[in-house]
RNA sequence: GGAGUCGGCCAGACAGUCGCGUCACGCUCGCGUGCCGAGGAAAGUCCGGGCUCCACAGGGCAAGGUGCCAGGUAACGCCUGGGCGGCGCGAGCCGACGGAAAGUGCAACAGAGAACAGACAGCCGAACGGCAUCGCGAGAUGCGCGUGGUGAUGGUGAAACGGUGCGGUAAGAGCGCACCGCGUGCGGGGACAACGCCGCAUGGCACGGCAAACCCCACCUGGAGCAAGACCGAAUAGGGGGACCAUGAUGCUGCCCGUAUCGUCCCCGGGUUGGUUGCUCGAGUCCUGCGGUGACGCAGGACCUAGAGGAAUGACUGUCCACGACAGAACCCGGCUUACCGGCCGACUCCCUCG
Protein backbone atom coordinates (compact mmCIF):
# COMPACT_ATOMS: atom_id res chain seq x y z
CA UNK A 1 0.00 0.00 0.00
CA UNK A 2 1.68 3.02 -0.92
CA UNK A 3 1.79 6.42 1.33
CA UNK A 4 -1.25 8.17 0.03
CA UNK A 5 -3.71 5.30 0.35
CA UNK A 6 -6.91 5.70 1.80
CA UNK A 7 -7.62 2.71 3.67
CA UNK A 8 -11.11 2.32 5.90
CA UNK A 9 -9.47 2.23 8.60
CA UNK A 10 -8.60 5.62 7.86
CA UNK A 11 -12.28 7.16 7.93
CA UNK A 12 -15.42 7.16 10.14
CA UNK A 13 -17.58 4.46 9.13
CA UNK A 14 -20.56 4.30 11.66
CA UNK A 15 -23.27 6.38 13.10
CA UNK A 16 -21.65 5.60 16.71
CA UNK A 17 -18.38 7.31 15.24
CA UNK A 18 -20.54 10.28 14.46
CA UNK A 19 -22.21 10.61 17.58
CA UNK A 20 -18.80 10.14 19.71
CA UNK A 21 -17.67 12.85 18.22
CA UNK A 22 -20.65 14.94 19.30
CA UNK A 23 -19.98 17.06 22.90
CA UNK A 24 -16.37 16.20 23.23
CA UNK A 25 -14.81 17.97 20.62
CA UNK A 26 -12.33 21.18 19.62
CA UNK A 27 -12.70 22.95 16.88
CA UNK A 28 -10.47 24.53 13.62
CA UNK A 29 -12.08 26.38 11.39
CA UNK A 30 -10.66 27.37 7.68
CA UNK A 31 -12.83 29.98 5.38
CA UNK A 32 -14.56 27.08 3.32
CA UNK A 33 -14.68 24.46 6.64
CA UNK A 34 -14.66 23.86 10.32
CA UNK A 35 -13.33 20.98 11.87
CA UNK A 36 -14.64 19.13 14.78
CA UNK A 37 -11.72 16.51 16.02
CA UNK A 38 -11.26 14.36 19.18
CA UNK A 39 -8.19 12.13 20.44
CA UNK A 40 -9.17 8.89 18.76
CA UNK A 41 -8.62 4.97 20.45
CA UNK A 42 -7.65 4.06 16.75
CA UNK A 43 -3.49 3.98 16.00
CA UNK A 44 -4.74 6.27 12.55
CA UNK A 45 -6.41 8.98 12.15
CA UNK A 46 -10.23 9.16 10.93
CA UNK A 47 -11.78 11.87 8.80
CA UNK A 48 -15.25 12.15 8.48
CA UNK A 49 -17.34 14.61 6.35
CA UNK A 50 -20.80 16.25 6.34
CA UNK A 51 -21.91 18.21 3.75
CA UNK A 52 -25.69 18.80 4.12
CA UNK A 53 -28.13 20.09 1.39
CA UNK A 54 -27.81 23.65 2.66
CA UNK A 55 -24.59 24.01 1.50
CA UNK A 56 -25.74 23.25 -2.13
CA UNK A 57 -29.00 21.24 -3.20
CA UNK A 58 -27.24 19.40 -6.35
CA UNK A 59 -25.70 16.66 -5.81
CA UNK A 60 -22.84 17.07 -8.01
CA UNK A 61 -21.86 19.95 -6.08
CA UNK A 62 -21.77 18.32 -2.95
CA UNK A 63 -19.40 14.97 -3.96
CA UNK A 64 -17.71 17.28 -5.76
CA UNK A 65 -16.17 19.16 -2.49
CA UNK A 66 -15.86 15.50 -0.50
CA UNK A 67 -14.24 13.74 -3.59
CA UNK A 68 -11.69 16.59 -3.48
CA UNK A 69 -11.55 16.62 0.81
CA UNK A 70 -10.75 13.16 0.75
CA UNK A 71 -7.83 13.66 -1.79
CA UNK A 72 -6.55 16.32 0.10
CA UNK A 73 -6.49 14.16 3.02
CA UNK A 74 -5.41 10.98 2.05
CA UNK A 75 -2.10 13.05 0.73
CA UNK A 76 -1.54 14.79 4.31
CA UNK A 77 -2.97 11.69 7.15
CA UNK A 78 0.18 10.30 7.57
CA UNK A 79 1.28 13.90 9.29
CA UNK A 80 -1.70 14.21 11.72
CA UNK A 81 -2.01 13.74 14.63
CA UNK A 82 -4.08 10.69 16.42
CA UNK A 83 -7.87 11.89 15.95
CA UNK A 84 -11.09 11.41 14.65
CA UNK A 85 -11.91 14.37 12.79
CA UNK A 86 -15.19 15.81 11.36
CA UNK A 87 -14.85 18.29 8.46
CA UNK A 88 -17.73 20.47 7.89
CA UNK A 89 -18.33 22.24 4.46
CA UNK A 90 -19.30 25.52 4.86
CA UNK A 91 -21.74 27.09 2.46
CA UNK A 92 -19.02 29.39 0.68
CA UNK A 93 -17.47 26.18 -0.73
CA UNK A 94 -19.60 26.15 -2.88
CA UNK A 95 -18.44 29.18 -5.13
CA UNK A 96 -14.95 27.94 -4.90
CA UNK A 97 -12.92 26.22 -7.83
CA UNK A 98 -10.52 23.09 -6.72
CA UNK A 99 -7.01 25.00 -6.56
CA UNK A 100 -8.80 27.82 -3.85
CA UNK A 101 -10.61 24.39 -1.83
CA UNK A 102 -7.26 22.49 -2.01
CA UNK A 103 -5.33 25.80 -0.71
CA UNK A 104 -8.12 25.95 2.24
CA UNK A 105 -7.47 22.70 2.56
CA UNK A 106 -3.90 22.58 3.13
CA UNK A 107 -3.83 25.18 5.60
CA UNK A 108 -6.07 23.74 7.86
CA UNK A 109 -4.17 20.43 7.54
CA UNK A 110 -1.24 22.55 8.68
CA UNK A 111 -2.62 23.82 11.68
CA UNK A 112 -3.87 20.14 12.80
CA UNK A 113 -0.58 19.04 12.28
CA UNK A 114 0.80 21.25 14.77
CA UNK A 115 -1.46 20.01 17.60
CA UNK A 116 1.05 16.51 17.12
CA UNK A 117 2.75 15.77 20.22
CA UNK A 118 -0.21 17.83 22.51
CA UNK A 119 -0.93 15.94 25.27
CA UNK A 120 -4.91 16.20 24.58
CA UNK A 121 -4.41 14.76 21.15
CA UNK A 122 -2.47 11.39 21.32
CA UNK A 123 0.20 10.38 19.15
CA UNK A 124 -0.16 8.30 15.93
CA UNK A 125 1.93 5.01 16.44
CA UNK A 126 5.14 4.80 14.53
C1' G B 1 -26.97 28.76 -51.54
C1' G B 2 -30.66 30.57 -47.83
C1' A B 3 -34.89 29.72 -44.50
C1' G B 4 -37.48 25.85 -42.12
C1' U B 5 -40.02 20.88 -40.46
C1' C B 6 -39.58 15.89 -38.54
C1' G B 7 -36.76 11.64 -36.68
C1' G B 8 -32.23 9.57 -34.69
C1' C B 9 -27.25 9.83 -32.48
C1' C B 10 -22.85 11.93 -29.61
C1' A B 11 -22.02 14.48 -24.85
C1' G B 12 -14.24 16.59 -25.00
C1' A B 13 -10.07 13.06 -26.68
C1' C B 14 -5.28 10.89 -25.57
C1' A B 15 -1.00 9.87 -22.26
C1' G B 16 1.29 9.65 -17.39
C1' U B 17 1.24 9.74 -11.85
C1' C B 18 -1.48 9.11 -7.17
C1' G B 19 -6.18 7.04 -5.28
C1' C B 20 -11.43 4.44 -4.51
C1' G B 21 -15.33 0.13 -5.15
C1' U B 22 -17.23 -4.86 -6.92
C1' C B 23 -15.60 -9.32 -9.04
C1' A B 24 -11.76 -13.02 -10.66
C1' C B 25 -6.92 -15.11 -9.93
C1' G B 26 -2.38 -15.60 -7.08
C1' C B 27 0.40 -16.04 -2.80
C1' U B 28 4.46 -14.86 1.99
C1' C B 29 -2.91 -13.56 4.31
C1' G B 30 -3.01 -8.26 3.45
C1' C B 31 -1.02 -7.27 -0.33
C1' G B 32 -0.21 -7.88 -5.78
C1' U B 33 -2.14 -8.44 -10.87
C1' G B 34 -6.26 -8.11 -14.20
C1' C B 35 -11.46 -6.84 -15.88
C1' C B 36 -15.34 -3.50 -15.23
C1' G B 37 -17.12 1.05 -12.93
C1' A B 38 -23.24 6.96 -13.78
C1' G B 39 -27.17 9.60 -17.43
C1' G B 40 -29.94 11.19 -21.70
C1' A B 41 -32.05 13.11 -18.64
C1' A B 42 -29.21 9.15 -13.36
C1' A B 43 -33.33 14.97 -11.93
C1' G B 44 -38.77 16.43 -10.71
C1' U B 45 -41.43 12.19 -8.11
C1' C B 46 -46.32 13.52 -12.07
C1' C B 47 -48.57 8.65 -13.94
C1' G B 48 -48.34 3.08 -14.96
C1' G B 49 -46.39 -1.79 -13.59
C1' G B 50 -43.06 -5.79 -11.40
C1' C B 51 -41.50 -7.29 -6.43
C1' U B 52 -42.59 -7.38 -0.92
C1' C B 53 -45.51 -7.28 3.35
C1' C B 54 -50.31 -5.96 5.44
C1' A B 55 -54.87 -12.42 7.91
C1' C B 56 -54.94 -9.25 -0.08
C1' A B 57 -62.96 -12.23 2.63
C1' G B 58 -66.69 -9.50 0.59
C1' G B 59 -70.74 -5.71 -0.11
C1' G B 60 -72.68 -0.55 -0.04
C1' C B 61 -71.80 4.72 0.16
C1' A B 62 -68.11 8.23 -0.41
C1' A B 63 -63.39 9.88 -2.66
C1' G B 64 -59.87 10.22 -6.68
C1' G B 65 -58.61 9.61 -11.80
C1' U B 66 -59.56 9.13 -17.10
C1' G B 67 -62.78 11.03 -21.27
C1' C B 68 -63.45 11.41 -30.14
C1' C B 69 -62.55 6.12 -32.51
C1' A B 70 -59.53 1.79 -33.36
C1' G B 71 -55.09 -0.58 -32.22
C1' G B 72 -50.19 -1.52 -29.38
C1' U B 73 -48.62 -2.93 -24.41
C1' A B 74 -47.50 -6.19 -18.28
C1' A B 75 -49.97 -1.55 -17.67
C1' C B 76 -50.74 3.68 -18.29
C1' G B 77 -52.91 9.79 -17.96
C1' C B 78 -47.90 6.65 -22.69
C1' C B 79 -47.27 5.32 -27.95
C1' U B 80 -49.20 4.37 -33.15
C1' G B 81 -52.87 5.01 -36.98
C1' G B 82 -57.44 7.39 -38.13
C1' G B 83 -61.54 11.20 -37.49
C1' C B 84 -62.99 16.24 -36.18
C1' G B 85 -61.54 21.46 -35.08
C1' G B 86 -57.66 25.28 -35.37
C1' C B 87 -52.73 27.37 -37.29
C1' G B 88 -49.04 27.43 -41.36
C1' C B 89 -47.75 28.93 -48.76
C1' G B 90 -45.76 24.08 -47.37
C1' A B 91 -43.02 19.86 -44.94
C1' G B 92 -45.81 19.83 -40.63
C1' C B 93 -47.64 21.55 -35.75
C1' C B 94 -51.40 22.22 -31.74
C1' G B 95 -56.10 20.45 -29.12
C1' A B 96 -58.86 17.09 -21.24
C1' C B 97 -61.97 16.58 -28.15
C1' G B 98 -68.40 12.68 -23.90
C1' G B 99 -73.10 15.48 -22.34
C1' A B 100 -75.28 22.58 -22.20
C1' A B 101 -83.76 20.61 -25.11
C1' A B 102 -81.91 16.97 -16.43
C1' G B 103 -81.03 20.84 -13.04
C1' U B 104 -78.05 24.73 -10.42
C1' G B 105 -74.47 28.45 -11.28
C1' C B 106 -70.84 32.07 -13.68
C1' A B 107 -69.56 36.05 -17.39
C1' A B 108 -64.64 41.25 -15.29
C1' C B 109 -63.79 45.68 -18.42
C1' A B 110 -65.99 48.19 -22.34
C1' G B 111 -70.75 49.09 -24.26
C1' A B 112 -77.29 51.89 -25.29
C1' G B 113 -77.85 46.75 -24.68
C1' A B 114 -75.00 40.17 -22.54
C1' A B 115 -79.64 35.60 -22.65
C1' C B 116 -86.58 34.54 -23.66
C1' A B 117 -81.19 41.51 -24.39
C1' G B 118 -81.06 46.44 -26.06
C1' A B 119 -82.27 52.82 -28.58
C1' C B 120 -76.33 56.32 -27.09
C1' A B 121 -75.55 58.35 -31.88
C1' G B 122 -78.17 57.57 -36.43
C1' C B 123 -82.56 56.61 -39.60
C1' C B 124 -88.23 57.22 -39.96
C1' G B 125 -92.56 60.47 -39.43
C1' A B 126 -97.96 56.36 -40.36
C1' A B 127 -101.05 57.02 -35.47
C1' C B 128 -102.10 60.14 -30.70
C1' G B 129 -100.77 64.62 -28.11
C1' G B 130 -98.09 69.53 -28.48
C1' C B 131 -96.31 73.97 -30.97
C1' A B 132 -96.02 77.31 -35.39
C1' U B 133 -98.19 79.30 -40.04
C1' C B 134 -102.56 79.78 -43.26
C1' G B 135 -107.96 79.64 -43.13
C1' C B 136 -114.42 82.57 -40.67
C1' G B 137 -114.47 77.22 -40.22
C1' A B 138 -113.96 71.92 -41.45
C1' G B 139 -109.05 71.42 -42.27
C1' A B 140 -104.15 71.90 -44.75
C1' U B 141 -98.85 72.54 -44.40
C1' G B 142 -94.63 72.41 -41.41
C1' C B 143 -91.50 71.37 -36.81
C1' G B 144 -89.57 66.47 -34.97
C1' C B 145 -90.92 68.67 -28.78
C1' G B 146 -93.38 64.24 -25.90
C1' U B 147 -95.41 59.22 -26.51
C1' G B 148 -93.45 56.06 -30.71
C1' G B 149 -91.24 52.74 -34.96
C1' U B 150 -86.42 50.41 -36.25
C1' G B 151 -82.32 46.29 -35.36
C1' A B 152 -80.12 48.21 -41.71
C1' U B 153 -75.46 51.90 -40.26
C1' G B 154 -71.60 53.73 -36.42
C1' G B 155 -69.08 52.78 -32.02
C1' U B 156 -67.99 48.61 -27.63
C1' G B 157 -66.70 43.66 -26.76
C1' A B 158 -64.09 37.13 -26.42
C1' A B 159 -69.20 37.05 -27.87
C1' A B 160 -74.50 41.66 -30.25
C1' C B 161 -79.88 36.40 -32.18
C1' G B 162 -77.06 33.59 -40.08
C1' G B 163 -74.79 35.57 -45.42
C1' U B 164 -75.69 37.72 -50.53
C1' G B 165 -79.32 39.67 -53.79
C1' C B 166 -84.27 41.12 -55.11
C1' G B 167 -88.93 42.51 -53.36
C1' G B 168 -91.10 45.14 -49.53
C1' U B 169 -91.51 49.51 -46.09
C1' A B 170 -92.39 55.83 -43.38
C1' A B 171 -87.63 53.79 -42.31
C1' G B 172 -86.50 48.85 -41.57
C1' A B 173 -86.42 43.72 -40.31
C1' G B 174 -86.74 36.00 -42.70
C1' C B 175 -91.48 40.49 -43.12
C1' G B 176 -91.73 37.65 -48.20
C1' C B 177 -88.86 35.11 -52.08
C1' A B 178 -84.25 32.86 -54.59
C1' C B 179 -79.47 30.85 -53.70
C1' C B 180 -75.87 29.59 -49.87
C1' G B 181 -75.41 28.13 -44.79
C1' C B 182 -77.70 25.81 -40.31
C1' G B 183 -80.99 22.56 -37.32
C1' U B 184 -84.24 18.19 -37.30
C1' G B 185 -86.14 13.60 -39.43
C1' C B 186 -85.91 9.59 -42.98
C1' G B 187 -83.35 6.71 -46.65
C1' G B 188 -78.93 4.93 -49.38
C1' G B 189 -74.34 3.13 -49.81
C1' G B 190 -68.51 3.67 -47.51
C1' A B 191 -65.67 2.60 -42.81
C1' C B 192 -64.61 -2.44 -37.33
C1' A B 193 -65.57 2.53 -35.45
C1' A B 194 -65.08 7.87 -34.61
C1' C B 195 -66.86 10.05 -38.93
C1' G B 196 -67.64 11.66 -43.74
C1' C B 197 -70.51 11.48 -48.63
C1' C B 198 -75.17 11.46 -51.51
C1' G B 199 -80.53 12.01 -51.87
C1' C B 200 -85.40 13.41 -50.03
C1' A B 201 -88.53 15.88 -46.61
C1' U B 202 -89.12 19.69 -43.15
C1' G B 203 -88.31 24.32 -39.89
C1' G B 204 -87.53 31.02 -41.33
C1' C B 205 -83.79 29.75 -38.39
C1' A B 206 -81.11 29.83 -33.12
C1' C B 207 -81.57 25.30 -29.41
C1' G B 208 -75.38 31.42 -27.60
C1' G B 209 -70.54 30.48 -24.36
C1' C B 210 -68.13 28.19 -19.91
C1' A B 211 -68.65 21.36 -17.69
C1' A B 212 -59.39 21.91 -16.10
C1' A B 213 -67.78 25.43 -12.19
C1' C B 214 -71.09 22.02 -9.44
C1' C B 215 -73.19 18.19 -12.02
C1' C B 216 -74.91 13.83 -15.41
C1' C B 217 -73.03 9.49 -18.17
C1' A B 218 -69.26 5.63 -19.19
C1' C B 219 -64.84 3.22 -17.62
C1' C B 220 -60.74 2.52 -14.00
C1' U B 221 -58.59 2.45 -8.83
C1' G B 222 -57.38 -2.00 -1.73
C1' G B 223 -53.19 0.10 1.54
C1' A B 224 -48.22 0.89 2.39
C1' G B 225 -43.40 0.89 0.48
C1' C B 226 -36.46 -2.01 -0.22
C1' A B 227 -35.75 2.12 6.28
C1' A B 228 -40.71 -3.19 1.80
C1' G B 229 -39.45 -7.87 3.54
C1' A B 230 -36.38 -12.51 4.84
C1' C B 231 -32.40 -14.93 7.63
C1' C B 232 -28.31 -15.26 11.44
C1' G B 233 -27.31 -13.80 16.28
C1' A B 234 -24.88 -13.02 23.38
C1' A B 235 -27.58 -9.90 28.37
C1' U B 236 -32.19 -7.14 30.94
C1' A B 237 -37.06 -10.18 28.04
C1' G B 238 -40.48 -7.68 23.23
C1' G B 239 -42.24 -13.36 20.91
C1' G B 240 -45.37 -18.12 19.46
C1' G B 241 -49.62 -21.66 20.52
C1' G B 242 -54.38 -22.95 23.09
C1' A B 243 -58.89 -21.61 26.02
C1' C B 244 -62.45 -17.69 27.72
C1' C B 245 -65.61 -13.27 28.04
C1' A B 246 -67.65 -8.13 27.94
C1' U B 247 -67.18 -3.39 26.54
C1' G B 248 -63.89 0.05 24.70
C1' A B 249 -59.50 1.06 21.84
C1' U B 250 -56.58 -0.06 17.56
C1' G B 251 -55.82 -2.20 12.47
C1' C B 252 -58.15 -3.64 7.71
C1' U B 253 -58.44 3.41 2.40
C1' G B 254 -62.69 7.86 4.86
C1' C B 255 -67.71 6.01 6.72
C1' C B 256 -71.35 1.76 7.54
C1' C B 257 -71.93 -3.60 7.68
C1' G B 258 -68.36 -7.29 8.56
C1' U B 259 -63.71 -8.99 10.63
C1' A B 260 -58.86 -9.47 13.42
C1' U B 261 -55.81 -7.93 17.56
C1' C B 262 -55.04 -5.74 22.40
C1' G B 263 -57.17 -8.24 28.05
C1' U B 264 -56.96 -12.81 31.72
C1' C B 265 -55.11 -17.94 32.50
C1' C B 266 -51.98 -22.09 30.94
C1' C B 267 -47.95 -24.07 27.99
C1' C B 268 -43.61 -23.46 24.86
C1' G B 269 -39.06 -22.15 23.44
C1' G B 270 -35.91 -17.94 22.41
C1' G B 271 -36.02 -11.60 20.50
C1' U B 272 -33.29 -4.58 20.00
C1' U B 273 -27.58 -2.45 18.33
C1' G B 274 -24.83 -5.41 14.41
C1' G B 275 -24.00 -8.90 10.21
C1' U B 276 -25.97 -11.48 5.78
C1' U B 277 -29.64 -11.12 2.14
C1' G B 278 -33.24 -8.53 -0.85
C1' C B 279 -29.21 -6.27 -5.08
C1' U B 280 -29.18 -6.79 -10.12
C1' C B 281 -30.22 -11.89 -15.93
C1' G B 282 -34.04 -8.09 -16.84
C1' A B 283 -41.38 -6.73 -19.87
C1' G B 284 -32.52 -6.80 -20.74
C1' U B 285 -29.06 -5.06 -25.00
C1' C B 286 -27.39 -5.74 -30.08
C1' C B 287 -27.83 -8.09 -35.02
C1' U B 288 -30.61 -10.70 -38.88
C1' G B 289 -35.17 -12.45 -41.05
C1' C B 290 -40.57 -12.49 -41.35
C1' G B 291 -45.66 -10.11 -40.47
C1' G B 292 -47.88 -5.13 -39.93
C1' U B 293 -49.23 1.76 -42.95
C1' G B 294 -47.31 2.10 -37.86
C1' A B 295 -46.78 1.62 -32.47
C1' C B 296 -45.32 -3.34 -32.12
C1' G B 297 -45.23 -8.74 -32.48
C1' C B 298 -42.89 -13.52 -33.75
C1' A B 299 -38.48 -16.55 -34.85
C1' G B 300 -33.14 -17.35 -34.81
C1' G B 301 -28.24 -15.92 -33.21
C1' A B 302 -24.75 -13.26 -30.14
C1' C B 303 -23.71 -10.69 -25.50
C1' C B 304 -23.60 -9.80 -19.76
C1' U B 305 -23.30 -3.95 -19.57
C1' A B 306 -22.25 0.01 -11.93
C1' G B 307 -24.17 -2.49 -7.61
C1' A B 308 -22.15 1.39 -3.25
C1' G B 309 -23.76 1.24 1.95
C1' G B 310 -21.14 7.87 6.45
C1' A B 311 -22.17 5.74 0.76
C1' A B 312 -16.76 3.82 -5.00
C1' U B 313 -16.95 5.77 -10.11
C1' G B 314 -12.03 10.83 -8.36
C1' A B 315 -7.66 14.35 -8.30
C1' C B 316 -3.29 16.41 -10.52
C1' U B 317 0.09 17.25 -14.78
C1' G B 318 0.87 17.53 -20.06
C1' U B 319 -0.69 17.68 -25.41
C1' C B 320 -4.58 18.61 -29.01
C1' C B 321 -9.33 20.63 -30.70
C1' A B 322 -14.89 22.15 -32.32
C1' C B 323 -12.48 24.94 -25.42
C1' G B 324 -16.51 21.06 -23.08
C1' A B 325 -23.72 22.41 -21.28
C1' C B 326 -27.39 20.35 -17.97
C1' A B 327 -26.13 17.44 -14.31
C1' G B 328 -24.43 11.99 -10.02
C1' A B 329 -27.24 5.51 -9.81
C1' A B 330 -29.37 3.90 -4.19
C1' C B 331 -34.95 -2.28 -5.52
C1' C B 332 -35.98 -2.63 -10.85
C1' C B 333 -38.59 -1.47 -15.39
C1' G B 334 -42.25 1.54 -19.07
C1' G B 335 -43.65 6.67 -19.83
C1' C B 336 -44.38 11.96 -19.06
C1' U B 337 -42.30 16.63 -17.63
C1' U B 338 -38.36 19.88 -16.75
C1' A B 339 -32.76 21.39 -17.54
C1' C B 340 -28.97 21.54 -21.40
C1' C B 341 -22.58 24.45 -24.55
C1' G B 342 -22.01 22.47 -28.98
C1' G B 343 -21.82 18.94 -32.95
C1' C B 344 -23.13 14.85 -36.49
C1' C B 345 -26.51 11.81 -39.68
C1' G B 346 -31.06 10.84 -42.46
C1' A B 347 -35.90 12.19 -44.69
C1' C B 348 -38.83 16.21 -46.31
C1' U B 349 -40.81 21.54 -47.41
C1' C B 350 -40.47 26.65 -49.27
C1' C B 351 -37.55 30.54 -51.77
C1' C B 352 -33.45 32.17 -54.92
C1' U B 353 -29.50 31.19 -58.60
C1' C B 354 -27.06 28.23 -62.49
C1' G B 355 -27.29 24.31 -66.20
Amino acid sequence: MGPFSLPRAARLLKPGDFAALRGRSRRLGSSHFLAEFAPADQPTCRLGQAVSRRVSKRAVDRNRIKRLVRDSYRHVREGLPCVDILLIARQSAKQQDNAALRADLARLWQRLAALKGDPGTGTMRG
